[in-house]
DNA sequence: CAATCTCCCTCACATATGTGAACGCCGTCC
DNA sequence: GGACGGCGTTCACATATGTGAGGGAGATTG
């Protein structure tokens, strides 16, 4: 099995110093270019050997971000592995991504007790073309917060506070149908399974504080 | 008017004997249940059918006291009448009962020459949320609880539990009109300024929720 | 560009809600 | 006894509420 061909973007100098090292000590990668900045990156010929690109989200300002890079990086290879490596935020490469192109396309989380084995294996099975995003907030799995419009949850907010539809509209300057509508989705997104017996009104309401104290607790940690 | 449906838990079984019958003679009360085991009057339905229990204060060794015991028949129902029966200590009623929770709460002496008309009257009172143990609060200075109908605070637990008013009709066998009454008069009492812009049902719910919260923090006290 | 999506808006309609009015039923108080 | 007051019940009626249907603007995709 030959040795997997990887392409190494990192804006951080010490950590590109490091990894450099790690990934060059593995006889099952073979480290063609390493840099920081993404127009050296942007090489064809690079990319066209190459099998994958390990490649920092943030490249700093005035570059690039990492998702874009590994986009271009696409055009002069179709099939080249792409691995987002950030601390933080690794959902947003399943948000930018347009889900057809996401195949080969890895995430690979900054943590402090990293071991080269498992940047290895990432490496190499994405170069694969194996995808391994972690299963962001898309569609189904959003918090029910994240499945309403900022309006409906303002509408919810203040209703949860007491105040009734005709004086949300007149505050948020929209008609009282419009504050009805917002309401109705709120409803279906805070209460999913209606019993005959609900007083939708409230149970909504209380779904919603559970929902938003929980979020100030998470504030202060 | 329905006839007052009671639950009688007295360990003694002489005495219960006595009383149930002449409790059955009565064409006021309907007696639903008659035990002398704590246990078996916890039953849940029993007690949301229940309007009022008639408890013995000791209920012998190994068995809760008929205090605890008329505090945790409150849990399946937030409004039963609770009348502790006992030959002595009657005021331990008044220190052991939380103050807020006291609302239909009385005592019964175990007299010798007690009249069953007047455990009928006492039943039916309490049943109706009259409370007469030693402290009892005057009438012009009542806490809105207090000033609302036993069957008013029925129907504001349940609207506050999230349930609609046809439901509450339902549980507590009565119309969908009389439940709409007894919200507005609740309205009426919990929310004595309503604003143009309030929405009336949901600052009652949360005024009704703030006065029994306020109720269990007495009971750390 | 056309096809979708998403969000927002309006309209219509079936119910639900809040409340005044009026009556019946007890108890209480002269 | 009669007047009275509180509670429960029902009725009527003006609004409020919840939701389906459908249309429009703007962004995204193919």
């Amino acid at each position: 099995m030959r040795a997997t061909r990887v392409i190494y973007v990192e804006n951080d100098p010490a950590l590109r110093g490091i990894m450099t090292s790690l990934l060059q000590d593995s006889d099952e990668i073979e480290l063609i270019l390493a840099t920081g900045l993404a127009h050296e990156a942007l090489d064809p010929e690079a990319i066209r050997l190459a099998d994958v690109a390990l490649i920092d989200l943030a490249l700093g300002s005035g570059q690039m971000n990492g998702i874009d890079l590994g986009l271009a990086m696409r055009k002069s290879n179709d099939n080249i592995g792409i691995v987002i490596h950030s601390q933080y935020a690794l959902d947003t490469v399943a948000r930018s991504v347009p889900p057809a192109a996401l195949i080969g396309w890895s995430t690979l989380p900054k943590s402090g007790d990293m071991f080269i084995e498992d940047v290895v294996r990432v490496l190499r099975e994405t170069a694969k073309g194996f995808t391994s995003v972690p299963s962001s907030p898309s569609r189904e799995d959003r918090s029910p917060l994240e499945r309403m419009t900022m309006r409906q949850r303002a509408v919810m907010g203040m209703t949860a506070a007491g105040i009734n539809p005709q004086e949300i509209a007149r505050r948020l300057a929209i008609s009282h149908d419009a504050v009805r509508q917002d309401l109705s989705a709120a409803y279906r997104v805070l209460v999913p399974d209606v019993q005959p017996e609900d007083d939708l009104r409230l149970r909504a309401v209380f779904t919603y504080l559970e929902l938003t104290r929980q979020d100030d607790a998470e504030d202060g940690l």
